[in-house]
DNA sequence: AATTTATGTTCAAAATAATGAACATTAGTT
DNA sequence: AACTAATGTTCATTATTTTGAACATAAATT
C-alpha cells in the first residue's frame, strides 16, 4: 500500500509558509503555539519527543505546521508541556472579542478591614475582561469576592508569604513561589495566613470563553 | 513497531468499550460527545458526512471511539455542528477547578548571563494574545525582545530596585513601586539599573487588534 | 581549522486514518 | 411475510501521519 510520496511538498495539508491567525476557515495552526510552549519550558525537541512519547520528527513538521497532528498525538504533546489540550488548540482559533462581551456582574472587591490591599496595575479598555493587581495582606487579611461570572478565572501567584484560597467547596494553600489558577464562577475568598504579610500578584480573566 | 492488522479491532487506538469521564491519562474521547450532536441536530451520518466533507464510514468510527481523528477531521465535524472545536474536545474532560504550580514547576526563562530571570506565570486559554511574567533582575541584568508585533503592549510593574526601559528611541527610567505601559511593536530592551534587584511584574498584551 | 556536541530537518519505511462501495440491520409499507 | 427505504457498520484500497535513522547545520571545544 503505497504510493507516491511527494518529498518536497510533503503532504497536501501544508498551507505552506505562514502560521498567522486563524480567520477561522481552516483548522487551527498549532505550530506556532507548540514551538512557544517547547521553547518556554527550555525544551530541545529531542526532549520533548522523549517525554511525550511523539517522534522528533514529526514534532519538526507540527511546529512548522507541515502535518495534520493527530488527537492522540496533540494530546499527548500537551501532556508533555502541561498545557491543557485546549488551551493549546484554542490559542490561534477564535481570539477573544474584547469587544462586546455581556458584563453580567461587575466584580466587586470586598476589602474588610484594610488588612488587605489591592493595587490596580491594568485593565484592558474599557470592557472588564482582563484586570490584574498587586495585592498586600497582613496576617488574618481577607479578600472576599463575587462569582466573576461563568467562565472566569483566577490567577494567583504568591510572592512571599502564606495564602489560603478558597473557591466552591475546596480549598488550597499557597506558599511563597507557588502558583494557582481556579475557577471564579462561585464565590470565593483569600485569606492571609502569615505570620509574613502575603505579598503577590493577581490576574483575572473574565469570562473568557462565553460559548454560552 | 509492529502492526498486524487485526481487521476486526481494527486499530490499537481504541480503548475498548467505554467512554466515559476521561480520568485525564488518556486523550479524550470525543466519539460520545460529536455522536450526541450529531443526533441534537438531527443529522444521520450521511448528512453530517455531507455536510462537513467527511467519509461517513469514519465518522462511524468516530464516534464509537475506534478512530484517532486528525486535527482537521475534527475541525470539519466541529464546524458542520456548529460547535466551537475546543468545547467539543472539552466535554469530557473534567476541567480541575485548581490548577497549582509549584515552585520548581513554573517555567523560567533566563538571559544568557543568568542575571535576568523570568517566571512564566500565565498562558491559559489566551495564549497569543495575553502572558504575563513575574522578573527578577540583578544589577545589570538585561532582557532583549523582538517585536511583539503591531498592536502589542507591554505593561511593567516595579515592586523594588530601579528599570531602565528602552523601546524603540525613547527610554525611561521605573522605580520602585511604578507601573509602565508601552507598545513593543519593535525591539525593546530591559536592564536593571540596581543596586539592589528589580523585582516587579510583567503583563504582555500581543495583537489585540484593537484600534489605538 | 578540525572535532565533537547539540539541535533541528529530511528521508524511506511502516502504521494507521480516511475513503467509497458493499453489507447489515432496522423500521415502515404494501 | 416480502419489499423498500433509511440508517449504520464493515471491508478493501488509498492517502497520510508517524517513526527511526541518516543528514544538515550551527555552536562549542580541542
Amino acid at each position: 500500500m503505497q504510493q507516491k510520496k511527494d518529498s518536497s511538498s510533503s503532504s497536501s495539508f501544508a498551507r505552506d509558509a505562514f502560521a498567522g491567525q486563524n480567520t477561522s476557515d481552516r483548522p487551527p495552526l498549532v505550530g506556532k503555539e507548540i514551538q512557544r510552549l517547547r521553547q518556554e519550558h527550555q525544551l530541545t525537541l529531542d526532549e520533548l519527543a522523549s517525554k511525550s512519547g511523539v517522534s522528533k520528527s514529526i514534532l519538526s513538521q507540527i511546529e512548522r505546521d507541515h502535518s495534520n497532528p493527530t488527537l492522540s498525538t496533540i494530546w499527548r504533546i500537551s501532556q508533555a508541556l502541561k498545557q491543557p489540550l485546549v488551551d493549546m488548540l484554542s490559542s490561534g482559533e477564535e481570539k477573544p472579542r474584547f469587544e462586546h462581551l455581556k458584563v453580567n456582574e461587575t466584580p466587586v472587591v470586598s476589602s474588610t478591614d484594610g488588612k488587605f490591599v489591592l493595587k490596580i496595575l491594568g485593565t484592558l479598555g474599557t470592557v472588564s475582561t482582563l484586570q490584574w493587581y498587586e495585592f498586600k495582606a497582613e496576617e488574618g487579611g481577607i479578600l472576599e469576592s463575587e462569582s466573576h461570572g461563568s467562565g472566569s478565572l483566577e490567577n494567583l501567584t504568591l510572592v512571599s508569604g502564606k495564602l489560603l484560597v478558597i473557591s466552591g467547596t475546596e480549598s488550597r494553600e499557597l506558599i511563597s513561589g507557588e502558583t494557582l489558577r481556579f475557577l471564579t464562577d462561585s464565590p470565593h475568598r483569600l485569606e492571609s495566613l502569615g505570620p509574613e504579610p502575603a505579598h503577590g500578584f493577581m490576574v483575572n480573566l473574565l469570562n473568557s470563553n462565553e460559548s454560552f
